[in-house]
RNA sequence: CGGGGCGUAGCGCAGCCUGGUUAGCGCACCAGACUGGGGGUCUGGGAGUCGUGGGUUCGAAUCCCGCCGCCCCGACCA
């Protein structure tokens, strides 16, 4: 491509609006532009990167032995209201009526679509196993879209859905999509972790998320330098505590006016936080009733809510207000384990707690606190792990230390289960004859995301610096100087390269160097190669990569093999045009 | 949905508090000249429903009310 016919609109200064590096890069490269609220029109760059990703994630997918399809995204609401999901769903959907009235939506997610399919079609054990998948535009009316590509409204996303006649079937399925996963973020060249995750209400029993590493991020992960654990915040353990051995003296109440905090009880009673219990009161809503529940954590640590929601098999818990405690008898800055009634209140005790010696713990009535509060003898509760994991918690699985990172999710892979296929009633024939739900699987990435993900993760103060697998153009050409012979050089050489199928990008535009210079950097093209007065003397052009400092002299003669060897060693195989 | 902020040329902003000729600046854009290895200089030029609707006033970008849009934090989020 030559750079003076391309729609390349880069700029100096970055729209006020954007305001994490990949939104302000890819504006101010002339990669994307917003038309609306989480809604982006792709720019010639923007579009050639979205569909490398996306070729990337088909050929990786076509090799697992997955088929692509295409649904379509205009979806009657029949579909949804099968599983539930259109009131599930609630305001996500972006909703809307034809001519007759009838009611669409604009899909969020297939797996209903898909499961529809299956079942019109796939009659016997013998069809199986299946993986349909495509790469289609999604639409979520999200409650807050935020940061350019990285949570939009209107995305591109890769979902992929496993139907088998086992469950072994499934997991096998599963295991082979990981793979494929890693395989895929590997060419991508993106730094990311694989990580255990909640499945979210309606993921089934095993879910894994792909976590690319980025400040930017909005997940919290937790990761064992030394082993290979990871976790999302939301499920991560550490190692379990061990258990007290010894005598513990009689639970005694002992007086504590106007003692509501830890601190402050700690501090007026001369115990350590660590001996302490922080008592949590939670409203909570479950699929048929809505109640109240307390999580009591050591002193000192922090609970997760997405931990208590999963202990409680609720849809939703919120912290409750000193009011709505006093409401069923509860003194807020007083609460404790002890004497409470179970038949009103769901109570879930960490396993901290459990294991641990005496607590000081409210005493459930005004100013006073008890101590020595032992689990078992004193009081009760489900035990569960509560605990948010902090950096430097045990790994739990070899007991070093885990660190915390942020993390943007660019992968969810699933074990699905029936859900669908039952709600769905989209069965089989096995080899008895009997008719049974398919096993299914779903397999999602984020492709639009991963434009904004992989810039989170390569840029410096100049500019973008892709990866060579998903760069626009794998090489920029320019002459430094509107002589003829430095022009007719720099054509010769893209013409050479464009010989040889490499994706080049000649700046023939009548600018000064250092603006050249300025948007190869901006736009980030892997390699650059400058024709310029002096080396041309000698019969050398420079070849520089955009991630190092200085540049090569290489003969111009052997610039175009130099430039394929390097391009095909990071992985790109090169197709001349036929 | 709660809190905060913003809306004036393609982009970044000033003007608004204290209303008053033709609404200004930088970048970008067009023409010309000089220049030519890290967004160069000069001259000339084009480009604006001041988000929108109403109100106050002789007069509104400016004051008042409603609405819309956008961003950030939180809530939310397969």
């Amino acid at each position: 491509m030559r750079y003076s016919l391309a729609h390349i609109p880069t700029l100096k200064e970055a729209p006020k609006d954007a305001t994490t590096v990949s939104h302000v890069l890819l504006l101010r490269a002339g990669y994307i532009r917003m038309v609306g609220a989480g809604i982006y029109e792709m720019l010639p760059l923007g579009f050639r990167v979205l569909s490398k990703i996306a070729n990337i994630v088909r050929s990786e997918m076509d090799r697992s032995g997955a088929q692509e399809v295409l649904m379509p995204a205009l979806l009657p609401r029949e579909y949804f209201e099968e599983t539930g999901r259109y009131t599930l769903y609630g305001d996500v959907l972006m909703k809307l009526k034809d001519r007759k009235g009838g009611e669409y939506h604009l899909g969020p997610t297939h797996e209903e679509i898909i499961t529809d399919m299956v079942r019109r079609d796939v009659k016997s054990y013998r069809q199986l196993p299946l993986n349909l998948y495509q790469v289609q535009t999604k639409f979520r009316d999200e409650p807050r879209p935020r940061a350019g590509l990285l949570r939009c409204r209107e995305f591109t996303m890769k979902d992929a859905y496993s139907f088998d006649a086992t469950e072994e079937g499934a997991f096998k399925s599963y295991e082979a999509m990981r793979e494929t996963y890693h395989r895929i973020f590997k060419r991508l060249g993106l730094d990311y972790r694989i990580v255990q995750a909640d499945s979210g209400a309606i993921g089934g029993k095993t879910s894994a998320e792909f976590q690319v590493l980025a400040q930017s991020g909005e997940d919290a992960i937790v990761a064992c330098g030394s082993c290979d654990y990871a976790a999302n915040v939301e499920v991560a353990a550490t190692n379990p505590p061990p258990a007290h051995v010894g005598a513990v003296p009689a639970m005694e109440k002992v007086e504590t006016p106007g003692k509501k905090t830890i601190e402050a009880v700690s501090e007026f009673l001369k115990v350590p936080a660590t001996e302490t219990i922080k008592a949590l009161f939670f409203r909570v809503v479950w699929a048929d009733r809505v109640g109240h529940a307390l999580a009591f954590v050591r002193g000192d640590r922090e609970a997760h809510e997405v931990k208590v929601q999963n202990a409680l098999g609720a849809l939703e818990v919120v912290m409750g207000s000193a009011d709505e405690a006093f409401g069923v008898g509860l003194f807020a800055g007083y609460i404790g384990p002890q004497g409470l009634d179970a038949t009103k209140l769901e109570i879930l005790v960490d396993r901290e707690i459990a294991t641990g010696a005496g607590f000081v713990a409210g005493a459930n009535e005004k100013q006073h606190h008890v101590k020595h509060a032992v689990f078992g003898r004193d009081f009760t509760g489900k035990v569960v792990d509560l605990r948010k994991v902090v950096d430097g918690d045990a790994c739990p699985s070899c007991g070093k230390e885990l660190k915390t990172y942020r993390g943007i999710e660019g992968g969810h892979i699933f074990v699905l289960g029936t859900h669908y296929s039952s709600k769905m009633n989209a069965t089989f024939l096995d080899v008895e004859g009997n008719a049974k739900p398919f096993v299914m699987g779903c397999y999602g990435i984020g492709v639009s995301r991963l434009v904004a993900t992989a810039i989170e993760q390569n840029h410096d103060a100049d500019g973008i610096r892709w990866p060579m697998t998903i760069a626009p153009y794998q090489v920029i050409v320019a002459a430094a100087g509107k002589e003829d012979d430095l022009r007719a050089a720099a054509e010769s050489l893209y013409e050479g390269l464009r010989a040889r199928g490499v994706e080049v990008l000649l700046d023939d535009r009548d600018e000064r160097p250092g603006v050249k210079f300025k948007d190869a950097d901006l736009i980030g093209i892997p390699l650059r190669v400058v024709v310029g007065k002096k080396g041309l003397a000698e019969g050398k052009v420079e070849l520089k990569a955009r991630t190092e400092k200085d540049a090569l002299l290489v003969p111009t003669g052997d610039l175009v093999d130099l430039v394929v060897k390097k391009i095909e060693a990071a992985g790109v195989r090169l197709l001349p045009p036929t």
